[in-house]
DNA sequence: TTTAGCCTGCTGATTTTTTAGCATCACGCG
DNA sequence: CGCGTGATGCTAAAAAATCAGCAGGCTAAA
């Protein structure tokens, strides 16, 4: 059921989706401001309510305001969102997506991180065996 | 100018636009048939020309019909992807993203894959020191 | 030639999304 | 107390997206 949802989000609903996900949880003014073609105010809290009303955002009270958090916990909706990519754009092979985000930005790799990603192959290689 | 392009797109407009990336290029026939919640034969081939009105999609003439294929490159589209991806959700590490990529169908992965995958951060090592 | 099938283009109406504004409530302060 | 600030909920209207249907053209087969 979730599966589906995020193909279901109107253009503004997603806009707000990511928002909410980059930052774990947002305020209404918070997510204004990260908005690069922002609407009103107004128009941005009539959004998170349908969100919530759809099942999709939920908040809690932080003093006077409203803090909007994701129903589905960010770790779901990674992998929901990574397996969409790599099936859009990779023919379902997770070897040729990880190529890509090799290629993607090789100079943010420094070497600690590649050692980490070097133990993660060799990890899996290990369980497959 | 392309790259707010995506977050820009309706719900139907980038229902299609994955279908016409995962297929490669397809025509109005073909994306209906891929489509989960499909509306009108009509309503596919008006979405198709507000596409191509908005650029995004173009198309070539096969015998009597028209077959559409996406303007910005697959390999750019993925990329642009990728990145969003790894921005939302994984606060702009790519090796977070490549270890979650790992994890998201380890069964999928045989060994020749692991080995390529063993490779590709051998070369990014080198390339790096 | 005629007909049937499949395709496009276009149009107008319905539905959904998106928006702004107003009324209200709670709080802190002069 | 009385007021300004900053938050919410709600509503109604504007804008955009979505949809179905009709008209026309082209091709192949009867």
């Amino acid at each position: 059921m979730a599966k589906r949802d995020d193909a279901q989000l109107s253009r503004r609903e997603r806009q707000i989706m990511e928002i909410v996900y980059r930052k774990g949880s947002a305020t209404a003014t918070e997510v204004l401001a990260e908005m690069s073609d922002p609407p009103s105010y107004s128009a941005v809290r009539a959004l998170l309510r349908v969100l919530e009303g759809k099942g999709h955002l939920r908040h809690r009270q932080d003093g006077p305001r409203y803090v909007y958090s994701a129903t589905v916990p960010r770790e779901r909706a990674r992998r929901s969102a990574l397996h969409r990519v790599v099936g859009t754009f990779f023919g379902g092979s997770v070897t040729d997506a990880v190529a890509a985000l090799l290629e993607l930005e090789p100079d943010r790799l420094d070497e600690a991180e590649l050692e980490r990603l070097s133990v993660l192959v060799a990890e899996a290689q290990r369980k497959g065996s």
